[in-house]
DNA sequence: ATGGCAATGTTTCATTGA
């Protein structure tokens, strides 16, 4: 099984990219987040055409998720949010497909450190970690992936000293994606040797992607099951290339049988 | 082979992202 998981930063402008990109991949299950559109305007048939079915909440401008999955899939428990958080914001959408639990996540940026937008954030991660704990026992082989807006170390950015305490890199924000660690999961991308200097997010601005000044913030974390049956994680670097990319990339990991 | 912000709506600028 193939799982992935893209920021595409706006699903209206992203679709020729996302159907391309389904097509050269074939992945199995792929989370969305910032798809920005409201669910009336979701591109239901473009993807059905595509071979995949949809499960999505989404809201005007801002965030929005979406889980797809090959049409086909056994999809069971369909659920959003994070039960007992209260949240205008669509930021988690989650599915049963073929008797693993995905769950899509979209974490609040936190914009600056210190800010009520930061507070907020680290809110979001203590709620993330509960409802993650809970799921654990119902769900033992459970994937969580998506956009965590949290450099988890230093070899995750380009110029740790510049990110020093900054917002996706701060001792707090660590301390929460770590917290999610601590329930057992694993970051699937160190389940391997990774090249060095590999990231998920690039500035649009600065020539950040020509200069890979990066940071590695899009996660695939497994559960000790899945971990057993990962065989792959990598970042779709290639994906960042060309005419209007999102400035994410997307991550996968492979799960034999 | 990569390129100097992008996307959205409140639209001719302000806001947000990371």
């Amino acid at each position: 099984m193939l799982l992935a998981a893209w920021n595409v930063n706006s699903l209206s402008i992203r679709l020729p990219r996302l159907l391309a990109w389904l097509e050269a991949h074939e992945p199995d299950v792929v989370c969305l987040q910032e798809t920005k559109l409201e669910d009336a305007r979701f591109p239901t048939r473009d993807i059905a055409s595509a071979g995949y079915v949809a499960h999505f909440a989404g809201q005007k401008t801002y965030n929005g998720v979406a889980l797809l999955a090959r049409e086909g899939s056994v999809i069971d428990d369909v659920a959003f949010g994070i039960p007992g958080f209260a949240d205008e914001q669509k930021r988690v959408v989650a599915a049963t497909v073929g008797g693993i639990r995905v769950i899509g996540v979209y974490v609040p940026n936190g914009q600056a450190v210190g800010s009520d937008k930061f507070a907020y954030k680290l809110r979001w991660y203590e709620a993330l970690r509960a409802m993650l704990r809970d799921d654990l026992v119902r769900y033992p082989s459970l994937a969580v992936g998506g956009d965590f807006n949290v450099a988890p170390e230093d070899c995750d950015v380009h110029d740790p000293a510049l990110w020093e305490g900054k917002v996706h890199c701060s001792a707090q924000e660590r301390a929460a994606f770590a917290a999610l660690l601590d329930l057992g999961l694993k970051d699937s991308f160190r389940l391997f040797t990774q090249p060095e200097n590999t990231f998920s997010w690039w500035d649009y601005r600065m020539l950040a992607f020509p200069k890979n000044h990066g940071l590695r913030i899009d996660h695939i974390l497994l559960s000790p099951p899945l971990v057993e049956r990962c065989i792959a994680s990598r970042i779709d670097r290639a994906s960042r290339k060309g005419e209007k990319p999102s400035d994410h990339a997307p991550v996968l990991v492979e799960l034999r049988d």
